[in-house]
DNA sequence: ATGTAC
């Protein structure tokens, strides 16, 4: 045998491997998408039903909200499995639910809603996810884009100077051990008080930016050791700070009443969430729920699905330091608000209150609430009650309609606002929650794009893409803090949050009001 | 998402 030959032979294999792989990899997932739509059944052109004998265990039925297309998508990766996983939870009434953006996460799906009962049903830190209370704030200003173009670089500039942003990267609070029980206890308003915003901002905030019930001494050493310097940054990832200006109208007097007059006004979006804080409490609490599974005697078919009982001291001691994540959350967002407006304030040398930079709405995207909600009585068959449930949002945004007592007074007579930011680049969505929401998904809808590419995948398939320069050459100023981080969060990584925000609309689960595109985006 | 693995 020539060495000529076997040379060929290797050159060949190393030319025709890669290509047979990716051949293998793109059948396998046919394979798979095709698998799960002879799983589910259509409910109707929006709603897809994963039936509870599909797996042993299930509670309930799945329900996933989304078309024909979106689908097979969602089939592509083992989000349909945690949804049936979820669906096993002791307690778990109505169905597990999964959003148009929903993919895989740890435990549960993210972009999942799962209500268990509060007498009888589990509480789960992988419902809520690693980032507690990751969420949007929305700022309106009165500035046109025609005022803001010739300054956005410099603006950009001083927002990216202003909020701190990056893995690990502390801020310009040092706050005490006593300090930050102030913050674990009061959220938002411990920002106010020492001077971080204004007090009309706290009214406008998905529960007061204050979630009650919080316990700082649930809270660990390590979560404080972590977040202490952390108040007030943006973080990385998927978490940014974006100068964006309105595209489209939808509904004009809905979005008269949030503030919103029309084409070219400069709003600015908050994304962030609890940094290494709420990371913490979840890990350490994902401790606590593995001992607890065996201690009540919970049986799961994950064991990141790790929960206790709502009403054992295990499930109130989460609940109770998850709160204080979430309020945490709430003080950093109220205190990047603040530094925004001060970066107005030098960039345009005019007042915040000349500028007209007011809150819109902040919504959290990440929680477990407890919740009353009307829910079909098993015993009685048709008839229904109200019962007090934990609901659990992971990638999923609170909706509530019209005339409900939990939103702002200003927002009654339209719905509470539903903040939905897209992937970078591209666009994002202001919507109201419906009566529709209230009836099927326990007032929830979805929360973004949705990922669709690994952040490893998109590393792979974009390495040496000039994402800041394909950025700029469409008008988009970009302060970044690394490459890769852009790279993750590619738009190609992402699903097209219109597709997610059409069917949500289509469903009846929440109602768009506004488009808006960025001019200015600012990453850790 | 994240002191990107204690």
């Amino acid at each position: 045998m020539g060495t000529e030959e076997q040379s060929t032979l290797v050159t060949q294999s190393c030319l025709y491997r890669p290509v047979a792989v990716l051949k293998g990899v793109v059948v396998m997932l046919k394979e798979a998408v095709e698998e799960w739509m002879g799983a589910v059944r259509k409910i109707d052109d929006y709603r897809w039903e994963l039936p509870q004998n599909y797996k042993e265990g299930m509670n309930v039925p799945g329900l996933v909200f989304a078309d024909e297309e979106m689908m097979r998508v969602i089939g592509r990766d083992q989000s349909l499995e945690q949804v049936a996983n979820v669906a096993t939870l002791p307690g778990i009434v109505g169905r597990s639910m999964a959003m148009p953006d929903i993919h895989w996460g740890y435990g549960f799906p993210i972009g999942g809603v799962a209500a268990t009962r509060v007498n009888d049903g589990v509480v789960s830190p992988g419902g809520v996810g690693f980032d507690i209370n990751c969420g949007v704030r929305l700022l309106r200003t009165e500035l046109t884009e025609v005022e803001v173009r010739p300054k956005l670089q410099e603006l950009v500039a001083a927002l990216y100077t202003a909020v701190p942003s990056g893995v690990g990267v502390g801020g310009k609070l040092r706050l005490d051990a006593k300090e930050i029980d102030k913050v674990l206890l009061n959220g938002a308003l411990w920002a106010v008080e020492r001077g971080y915003g204004l007090h009309e901002d706290l009214e406008l905030l998905e529960s007061q930016g204050r979630l009650p019930g919080a316990d700082p001494t649930k809270v660990g050493s390590k979560p404080r050791q972590r977040g202490a310097p952390q108040l007030g940054t943006l973080g990385a990832g998927n978490h940014f700070l974006e100068v964006q200006v309105v595209e489209d109208v939808y509904q004009p007097e809905t979005a008269q009443a949030m503030g919103i007059h029309g084409y070219g006004q400069v709003l600015v979006m908050i994304h962030t969430g609890s940094r290494g804080l709420g990371h913490q409490v979840c890990e350490d609490y994902l401790k606590v729920m593995d001992g607890a599974i065996k201690r009540y005697g919970i049986h799961l078919p994950d064991r990141q699905l790790a929960c206790a009982p709502v009403s054992s001291p295990e499930g109130q001691d989460y609940l109770a330091a998850m709160a204080c994540g979430a309020n945490f959350a709430w003080a950093n967002r109220q205190c990047i608000t603040h530094w925004v407006r001060e970066a107005f304030t030098q960039v345009f040398q005019k007042s915040p209150h000349e500028l007209g930079i007011r809150t819109v709405y902040d919504v959290a995207h990440n929680i477990a609430k407890i919740e009353e909600h009307v829910v079909p009585s098993p015993s009685s068959g048709q008839v229904s009650k109200r019962v007090k449930l934990c609901v659990h949002r992971k990638g999923a945004t609170r909706a509530y309609p019209a005339g409900h007592p939990e939103i702002p007074a200003a927002y009654q007579g339209i719905g509470q606002p539903v903040l939905i930011p897209g992937d970078m680049g591209r666009y994002s969505f202001i919507a109201v929650g419906t009566e529709q929401a209230m009836a099927e998904t326990f007032g929830s809808t979805c929360h973004g794009a949705g990922r669709m590419q690994s952040r490893a995948a998109a590393m792979r398939s974009l390495k040496g893409t000039d994402i800041r320069g394909r950025l700029e050459a469409r008008g988009i100023a970009v302060q970044a803090g690394s490459y890769r981080g852009l790279l993750e969060e590619a738009s190609e990584a992402y699903k097209d949050v219109a597709h997610v925000v059409d069917i949500t609309e289509k469903a009846g689960i929440s109602l768009k009001v506004v488009k808006v595109r960025p001019l200015g985006v600012i990453k850790g």
